[in-house]
DNA sequence: GCCGCAATATAGTCCGACTTAATAAGATGA
DNA sequence: TCATCTTATTAAGTCGGACTATATTGCGGC
């Protein structure tokens, strides 16, 4: 009946389907959730789909469950706001303004500190592919879908040159909601200044193992990032409400 | 019939039993697990409580289930390194001494700056609460379980100070696994030097928003605790193989 | 007015069947 | 012999219904 998306398993469309409904505060943190069955015929699926996604949600903080009392929201704080799938649930909605700073203040932090590692660690191969995706990104441009996938690869490279996996974990998390943030970026088509010149800068100072110019390049490259974003939201917020979602679920479950 | 833990759900015992086998590596990336039905009757329960287990860890990135292809381990990278529950299961095996490096690497990165804001940005009322944390750990104790609670509390409150939920987050996930390291820190009672004083620069620099001391005075913490954990786990291994566990599982599932 | 007991609602668990979708095996043709 | 299409198989995905266990709630006794 209710239309869940695409190919996949039923318990993910409606995990998700809760989940947005969650942190997008529809379903407001201290309140119960509708009953198993009632769910269940409500979104004609059977119980164990619902069962399925309410455990998806739980490992991820968002909700809790015990036997009479129902399943509730949980507060704010409980929530793993790192998870990835969460992250891109939060930008589902139009995230609010303070959140978006948060990540930025959080980029600012960790980015520039994994650029520091990245350039006293880095491997000669791992330079190579790094210099690769920068030679990519000046060939098509940022706005292009290749340009993009380079513009990522060369930071996931930068990453993995840390050689930290809780560090690559971290930065994989922003990146997905980065992800967000580029798109509103670059809906309104007046972009921003070409941030190749400070990826050249970063790819240098990498190449000369020269920890502090790397972490400096990297706040430049973060802060012209967060200045983009900002005057991109501010016109989004002044051309229309909401941004483009695929569906309008207005009703809370 | 296998013995579940204490009253939680089944559910939850068991993805915490499958999640603790894949992180501590008894069950590899790219393999795949045993069938859903194989394992409900193995581990005596039905195959609703493993679905349901499954999906947790799925959610946590930890497994990838595709029909006839079965349920895989997915890579490393593509685990929420930072969930609480994930970054716990580590520790319930001997953590390799590369995960801890990276843990204190990234502690190093994260509360210094984190210490930095609160200077900038905490409320008196949160500057009280974190004087009266100080207090309890001086009357206390660090090695008494209240103390340890004081401890916890005050950098809480730090965290609380930064307004950044994005931060508050990683730190809590973050403390999740520094519970474990100070339980090591810990066991071996030839417990390191008092860190009051550090905890007490600490706070005089977040009374007095000086930023650059506050920094300071968290990485002195942070390598303080790092040096501490190195020790404590050099005892341990020669001590005997394995930490406390409360069962001992030796055959992958 | 407080405490303990019973009723009740809801998540937790079990079972067994059917459906769907990837993969592997086999058949068909070039 | 090889490639490609078809079929069979297998395991996850979904369904429905029944029963159990457990917090909560409200009632009654003290």
């Amino acid at each position: 009946m209710a239309g869940g998306k695409r190919g996949r398993p039923a318990h993910v469309s409606l995990a998700q389907q809760l989940g947005v409904a969650i942190v997008t505060g529809r379903n407001e943190p201290g309140s119960i959730l509708p009953g198993e069955v009632d769910l269940a015929e409500r979104l004609g699926v059977s119980r164990s789909v619902i069962r399925e996604s309410l455990r998806m949600l739980a490992a991820k903080g968002l909700v809790e469950s015990k036997p009479k009392a129902g399943t509730k929201v949980r507060e704010r704080h409980a929530w793993n706001m790192l998870d990835p799938e969460l992250l891109g649930w939060m930008f589902e909605g139009a995230p609010p303004v303070t959140f978006v700073n948060s990540l930025f203040e959080l980029r600012l932090i960790v980015e520039p500190a994994a650029a520091e590692l990245a350039a006293a660690k880095r491997t000669s191969h791992q330079l190579a592919r790094m210099g690769h995706a920068l030679e990519e990104m000046a060939l098509h441009g940022l706005s292009a879908e290749v340009g993009q996938a380079a513009d990522q690869s060369f930071h996931a490279v930068i990453l993995e040159a840390t050689d930290n996996e809780l560090l690559v974990s971290l930065s994989a998390s922003i990146a997905a909601a980065v992800r967000w943030t580029t798109f509103f970026k670059y809906r309104g088509n007046k972009h921003s200044r070409d941030p190749l010149p400070e990826h050249r800068a970063l790819f240098d100072a990498i190449a000369n193992a020269d920890a502090d110019a790397a972490r400096e390049a990297t706040v430049v490259l973060v802060e012209q990032a967060k200045r983009d974003t900002e005057v991109a939201m501010e016109e989004e917020a002044q051309r229309g409400p909401g941004p483009a979602q695929d569906y309008q679920p207005t009703d809370r479950l």
